[in-house]
DNA sequence: CTGAAAGCGCTAACAT
DNA sequence: ATGTTAGCGCTTTCAG
């Protein structure tokens, strides 16, 4: 908070009113009369007065703002997540405070005590990696028995009781690898993964397999993963070489469908002439101008939407019996 | 602000203390022996207790909050700064409160005068286009009029007096350009920009003359302009084929080198065999594998922390003697 | 239509 | 070492 400044009080002496007719006129309250709303409302002005909105949300028990707390703000996905929040919030009215877990439990736990003690009216969390592997969820859970209204997205877990936003990972997957064969004639397609635990990447391979399966096609070999980048290219490079009958690569992630698109890219130049067709989950292609690349678009503003809409719902209907688990649509693009 | 919970005065009671005595066991006075110090953190800990930081930020007159707004999180050069901002406050013990102005003026200047009402001890902000092509800035320096510790980065203006952080865009233009001729061997370097009104371009364009200018190499016909990405891919791609010496193209924003590259790559698909380096001012490459790219690395992490460093120093002396205007390095990579 | 007064939960100066 | 008290600036009954 900034230096003092023009209060009520100071106001109502100057004018010789009370300090809660200065404080009605201000809010345009139908008690006052119009003549004392425009004495007060000029004087103020010529006053600069600026409400202590802090001490007003103090006294009326809630803020207008919400918490949000996500991974890491360079992922465009959670970049875009914030925006569909900011704008739905704004529109109706609410603020948004935002921290970075930097996938970090420590971080995030810190951070939705903090928020959590007087200054937003509900939270919206991805949680970090670390809180994902170590499946301990006691920090946000004893925020939820205090009765902070909390909305999950994304990265969700069954041990935790509140409203969910998430993709169908399983169905996107399905689609995509069901749109290589149908719409593209791609027949043996590999899934290509860097290893992580998260729940996403098991949902994403099981949509792969079955998509294959119900067309009889065979995943046996065709499935590559790797712990670090380079091993993932090398991987994919080789196989690539030795099997010429690959006309498609599905990259579960990020960094498996950048590391395609570079393999290929780079084959290309050494004389490689196959041509392979390239989908998967990927948030920051956009400057990777290449048409036929396949994006499973996350729809992240709508996450972001959906979940503020559902706490917003959660705020002023305190007791809605049961949380509901919101499922937005992907689509390929 | 959530529910109803436990406050001092209930725990006070329970415990046959006095509020005040409660409250200094909970902040670890010295005044307080350490057996009630006990009692009272055993006794807030099986109630719950969660302090209300929003009622000791009101009696207190600070929040230790910074506020922080900026034109766009889908820009990379934003969010690194936001992380360079975030990491150094975490550090010091402030939290970060983000809006996006989505370039707006409006949203701008709304975000701050609430962050600015009481909920923040400073700003930080990096003004929006139409703020800057307006070139109007009552909104910010109302709030300056009225005490509020302002630090400006990235697109500041002379008539608002504050702190301010920059890159030196005359010195990374020039030094690019320098580098292109003497370390790259190119002699016949085009610039390349889409419009826009912002102190920036004229800037690097100003550094780009000189750099040719002191090497006796000719910028005739070598600037190219447009105001729509299409228009300025065709520019280029005329000056190209009509040109065979150009040798190297310098983009002095993103999507000037993002079109660079594009163009290039279709017009060596189309059998251009020309050598073309090119380099400039682009913060979403990190995916473009293109190991030929020079990048000005605008070291947008660095400028975050020294942005929130000036704050915090600010906030901390309320009466330093005039504004410090911070020049952050530029590097190539 | 206007005013008086209580009080949100906490901190901090000032007793005891 | 512990308690008393005033009050941060505002909203909101309740009285007039």
């Amino acid at each position: 908070m900034i230096q003092s400044r023009t209060t009520l009080s100071e106001m109502s002496k100057a004018l010789n009113l009370s300090i809660s007719t200065v404080s009605k006129s201000l809010s345009d309250s139908s008690e006052i009369s119009a003549l004392t709303k425009k004495r007060v409302n000029e004087f103020a002005r010529q006053c600069n007065y600026i409400p202590n909105n802090l001490a007003a949300s103090f006294r009326k028990g809630y803020t207008n703002t919400i918490g949000l707390v996500i991974p890491n703000i360079l992922n465009p996905f959670y970049a875009k997540v914030l925006v569909g929040i900011e704008n739905y919030l704004d529109d109706k009215g609410y603020r948004l405070i935002t921290s970075i877990s930097n996938e970090s439990q420590d971080k995030e736990s810190k951070s939705l005590n903090k928020m959590a003690s007087g200054y937003v009216d509900g939270l919206i969390i991805c949680i970090s990696k670390e809180t994902e592997l170590k499946n301990k969820y006691d920090h946000i859970n004893g925020l939820i028995g205090q009765g902070t209204p909390i909305v999950m997205f994304d990265r969700i877990c069954e041990m935790i009781d509140c409203d969910k936003v998430i993709i169908d990972d399983y169905k996107a997957a399905y689609d995509t690898t069901e749109h290589l064969i149908s719409n593209e004639g791609c027949k043996n397609i590999i899934m290509t993964s860097l290893i992580n635990n998260l729940h996403h990447g098991k949902l994403r391979a099981e949509g792969y397999k079955n998509a294959m399966k119900s067309q009889n096609l065979d995943v046996n070999g065709k499935i590559l993963v790797a712990n670090t980048v380079e091993g993932l290219k090398e991987k994919l490079s080789a196989k690539l070489k030795t099997d010429k009958t690959i006309d498609a690569i599905f990259g579960v992630n990020e960094q498996a469908v950048l590391q395609a698109m570079h393999t290929t890219r780079r084959l290309k130049t050494e004389g490689f002439k196959n041509k392979i067709t390239i989908a998967g989950f990927c948030n920051q292609c956009q400057s990777d101008y290449n048409p036929s690349l396949i994006i499973v678009n996350q729809n992240a503003e709508e996450i972001g939407t959906q979940t503020a809409k559902l706490l917003l719902k959660r705020i002023k209907s305190t007791e809605i019996k049961g949380y509901r688990t919101k499922t937005v649509a992907v689509n390929l693009s």
